[in-house]
DNA sequence: TCAAAAGTGTTAGCATTACACCCATGC
DNA sequence: GCATGGGTGTAATGCTAACACTTTTGA
């Protein structure tokens, strides 16, 4: 690939910090969490953030938000989902200069993974996303906008399947959806929707615990192994 | 301001060039038409592409949007519909190195408004959107990224307004659907449809034509006058 | 046999689609 | 009076929302 420092910009192009924030969320005790860093250094200091920072020269966005996130909360995102939100430029988001956040949504699947502090950053917890604290820099925005596409992605796409194992139950994927929409949701209207669209393909196996087993699916589409 | 060139970034930090282009639409015979340029710069010289260039330091990325379509097409936007898309950030895009470009959406009111070639920019036309050239980097994924976004925001937001003038009939307006939709709308449905939700709010005067004269409206939620 | 959770149908209201004729004006 | 484009209603169909009991298992 070729150098990128010495890119040659026309003479009043950009000089201006390039950031990327994540937005990662997942599901725990059947609430909808959200990644928090508490940020170690300044600007800042003490105040909690989402996992984020700059963009290196030879990285892309996606990149640079895996490699974060990896930093500073020591979970690695694997296959799950990610994807671009929007960049977020307000003059004066950064105490520091200009700087420039492409905001990202990432997915977390089954449950809440292990995250402690890393780089520059003294804590990392998964915080109720429905009742956000006060965040550094225009963060809460950008918390706000991802829950906002996230649930247009709920609805739309098929995103609740990436909060999920490989194979899970209906009750679960209802579980997903009512954390995400943050309202209960009539399980037979539930059922008939989700099943009549044909996104899931039912397994022969089914789920114990206590109560009647519950059967599994999984998204369909899929090659039946791998 | 703080001055923006003296930003210390850490060191591994980002030196990449950061840049806008912009897919704007109008209506112009009927049809939906895209703003394209012709390069008469390196790289692409002489490749049609999507009006856009480097973000200044001290600009935000709308006013980067703005003033490369003024220099580009001598096209001012005034109060018209400008919303970011995001950014496309594939290495290998620009062959100049790496180059960020945040994309974004126009929509301008009222039909064409004249344009012509300006700063490293040969000439600049109103092409159909629905049959669009090849174009420069990877401004054709761009372009229908902004299409789609715009079909959506015709739905769901009311967008359609921002491609009339401030007052227009109903006949207009589905017109505008079936350009940016590409397909012809039943009108009894159309007005049902669109009087039932109460965005529209109607005027005393009708406009005369051929034929019998039609109603007038006007989005909903405006004063009166200003 | 009891507790716990999974599973199952019907009805009413609402939105969407398809479809053809009369109306108001200018020339 | 005729050409031009604006304006109007109804019936069928599909989707959404509300609602309560039975089934299957483990303890």
């Amino acid at each position: 690939m070729r150098a990128v420092d010495v890119l040659t910009l026309p003479g009043r192009a950009v000089r201006v910090g390039l950031a990327v924030d994540v937005a990662a969320f997942a599901i725990g005790s059947g609430r909808l969490k959200i990644l928090l860093v508490r940020r170690g250094v300044a600007p800042h200091f003490d105040a909690w953030a989402l996992p984020g920072g700059f963009v290196r020269a030879e990285e892309t966005l996606e990149q640079a938000a895996l490699r974060e996130l990896r930093s500073e909360t020591a979970m690695d995102l694997g296959s799950s989902h990610l994807e671009q939100l929007r960049a977020f430029d307000d003059p004066g988001r950064d105490p520091r200069g200009r700087v420039i956040s492409v905001a990202h949504l990432a997915v977390l699947a089954g449950g809440l993974p292990a995250v402690h502090g890393g780089d520059a950053v003294t804590q990392a917890i998964w915080h109720d996303a429905h009742a956000l604290p006060p965040l550094a820099f225009d963060h809460l925005r950008i918390a706000e906008h991802a829950l906002h596409r996230l649930r247009i992605r709920l609805e739309y796409a098929q995103l609740a399947f990436e909060f999920l194992p490989p194979s899970f139950t209906l009750p679960e994927l209802q579980a997903v959806y009512e954390a995400v929409l943050n309202r209960p949701l009539d399980k037979r209207n539930f059922r008939k929707r989700l099943l009549g669209q044909s996104f899931l393909e039912p397994l022969a196996e089914r789920r114990s615990g206590p109560g009647r087993p519950a059967r599994l699916y999984r998204p369909a589409g899929q090659p039946p192994d791998l």
